[in-house]
Formats: structure tokens, C-alpha cells, sequence
DNA sequence: GTCTATACTTCGATAGAC
DNA sequence: GTCTATCGAAGTATAGAC
């Protein structure tokens, strides 16, 4: 007899992340995580114990998944340049279907990691880990210029998680005429964002030579 | 007879800043705001009517200051790419007044503008039309390439404020062993940011000829 | 303008029955 | 595993004296 698809820790956690993406760690409430849910909240605590467990399990989970999922480009036998695109077709890929990531990021990056434990910090040290090793093959390899990876991670991954997270802001924006702000569509803003960090990164002609 | 430089507003729009950067708007309580700044709390809901209304007095003041200072690099007299350059470096020089921007920026991107009204937003929005604005001039002038302006906005901008927002959580990434997380400081990361920029934005040769 | 005391509300968490 | 009812802590805001 098959288990209905979404169990309710589950269900559980798709409710969280959306909740801690709308209003932060100290905004999410637990009844309304619940509610979302659509379970009692006493079962949210008898299978997470606290909303800050409950928030833990969320963020481990979570870049856990993308981390792999960059893993693989590593290992691809594939122009540096062309890691760096997959780089970022993967995050855009992985928003895509977890919707809230982006601002889930934002916010634990200004939080400061204060609500995680070491395990949790291990889990989200594999996201720039692993785009920085993808650089630094790059560079290796004398595909890239030397580049201090992780000023290269943050070139990537900063705009695309901003530009995602601000979705609603740019809406407020677009309303208040700035320029532009209603007429950037995601398929817009990765292709000009690819072809800006190709530039950015590509050994200059003389570089090449050597 | 000359009022003491830090008179009660200022004091409590400061402690503010520190506040909401670090806890977020949800999670920032009004008595710490009042004992960092050293009044009584009562003196706070005085001079500011409650913590929404000092949290946009704080956003519209402080997007106003950085606004202004971008505002003066469009209209000198320099080539484009010095333009971008004078973007990275005011701002990183008002971070450097203002250290609490950057969690801020982050957590109102999140946020979605959700605590803000119209006025606010229309104060938040001047930072990218600025930017946007001195972007597309470089383009009208030819000095640099067709590009979105908000794309170059993102693209310059939100590596700068996630690092600047980010010290905290890279100090948990170092200690997990992220290579490079322990030696990238603000002077190295701004010369390969602003070297970065130039290359995304400048034009190609035989761009250039046309 | 400044302070003390407190009203009112919301929230995280749990006890205890089933 | 599931639910109802509720406790106790914290939080925003204000009343009212000076």
C-alpha cells in the first residue's frame, strides 16, 4: 500500500519554507505554518520538537539538495565557460522549483547564521564550496583568469538570488516608474547575466597565449 | 548655545539601524532599540509614533543619503568605466559610514516591501535608477554595451552588498574549512569586483570600431 | 519632553485525553 | 499519531504623573 506522496513531515516543511521566505526567521509564526500545512500544530512539535529545529531541518535540507545538484557540473568533461552557464541554469533550474530559496538566502546571510547549529553551517558551506571549486577547475585548467573564487561565487550567485528574491519589490519599483523595472524577465536577465560573466571571467587574448 | 551633536531622533534612528540590520524588522523589539540609544522607550513612541513608522523614517533616510552621493558620479565629467567604478566605491564607502545597509538592503529585498509605504518605496527606488541611469548613459555615450540597466544594476550591486553583509556568516564559513572564506578582505574583493565590471560592461573591439 | 507602570495581544510550547 | 485547551513569556503601545 503506497504512502500518499507528500507525508506530513513533508508537508511540514514545504509549509516552513515558504512561511520563514515571507517573513523571516523571528516573522514565521508556527500556527501558521501549521495551518499551511494542514496539520495540528502539536504534530508540527512532536515531529520537529521547536521552530527553530523545525527552521534547521529546512535550511540543511535545502542546500543540501542544490549543493548536489552543482556537484555534477564539476565532473562534466565541459569548457570552463560553460560550467560557469550551468552554474547558473542550475540555480535558476533549482529556484524554479523552490520558489523560496532565494529569499530564504538573503535572509540568513544578513541573520548571520545565529539561528543554525554546526551541522546546518556545514550544510550551507556546500554551496560556495562547490561553485568556488568549479572556478578554481577553471582557473586550473587556464580556462578562467585567476580570480579569487569566492569573489567569483558572489559574482555569480548574489544577482541571480537577488533578482529572484525581488520579484515582489521590483513589482513596487516598476510602479514607481524606474526605468526598465517592469520589462526584465528571467529569460532576459540570465541570458544577459551569462554572457556578463563570461566576459568577466574568460582569459583576455594575450592571457591565452602563455 | 550649540544642541549636542547626537540629539534624541538621531540616537534613535542609529540604534535602529543596528536593530533591524541585525534581528529584521519582525524580529528587532522596540525596548532594545530605545536602551541602545539610551532614551526611555515612552520618548521613542514619542518622537517616531511606533516601530513601523521608525523603521520607514530609517529606510527613507537612509536610501536618500546613498542616492544623493551616486547621484553626483553621472554628472562628472569622466569615461564610463570610471563611472562603474565610482558606483563600487561610494558605495563601498558609505557601508563603510553605514554599516548596517547592506542587512538592511538584504532583508527589504526579502521582505518584499511589505512594511513600507508608497513614499518609502518611491526613497528606495531612487538607488537603482540612479545606478540604472548612470549605466545607460555610458551606453548612449558608446562607451559601454547594450545591456539592461537593471541587469548591470544587479550585476554590481548585489555582490557588493552580499559581501559587505556577509562577514558574519563567511567568519562560520572559514572556520568549516571554505577555502578562501578566511583571506578574502574588502580591499581585495572590491579591485577584482570593480576589474570584473569593467570587463562585463566594456566593449569589445570591433564593437568598439562602429 | 521625560518617566513609571501597565493594559492588551500574540506567540511558542506543552499537558493530557484519545 | 492526533487533537483541544491553555500556560507563561514577551512584545507593542499608551495612560497619566511630572
Amino acid at each position: 500500500m503506497p504512502r500518499p506522496a507528500t507525508v506530513s513531515p513533508d508537508r511540514i516543511l514545504a509549509a516552513a519554507a515558504a512561511e520563514f521566505a515571507e517573513r523571516g526567521y523571528a516573522g514565521a509564526r508556527v500556527d501558521r505554518i501549521a495551518r499551511k500545512a494542514r496539520v495540528n500544530k502539536a504534530m508540527l512539535y512532536y515531529h520537529f520538537g521547536s521552530k527553530q529545529a523545525l527552521y534547521r531541518a529546512l535550511l540543511r535540507n535545502t542546500f543540501a539538495v542544490v549543493a548536489a545538484r552543482l556537484q555534477h557540473i564539476a565532473s562534466s568533461d565541459r569548457p570552463a565557460a560553460e560550467h560557469i552557464d550551468q552554474v547558473v541554469d542550475t540555480l535558476a533550474m533549482f529556484v524554479s522549483e523552490h520558489r523560496h530559496f532565494p529569499a530564504i538566502m538573503l535572509r540568513e546571510i544578513a541573520d548571520g547564521a545565529t539561528h543554525l547549529d554546526r551541522e546546518t553551517v556545514r550544510a550551507l558551506a556546500a554551496l560556495p564550496a562547490t561553485v568556488a571549486g568549479i572556478v578554481q577547475q577553471g582557473i586550473t585548467r587556464r580556462e578562467l583568469r585567476t580570480i579569487h573564487p569566492l569573489v567569483a561565487y558572489l559574482t555569480v550567485l548574489a544577482p541571480i538570488v537577488m533578482f529572484l528574491a525581488g520579484t515582489p519589490i521590483r513589482k513596487e519599483l516598476a510602479a514607481e516608474h524606474v526605468a526598465g523595472a517592469a520589462n526584465l524577465t528571467t529569460a532576459v536577465f540570465l541570458s544577459q547575466l551569462k554572457d556578463v560573466m563570461r566576459r568577466a571571467f574568460a582569459l583576455t587574448p594575450s592571457e591565452r597565449i602563455r
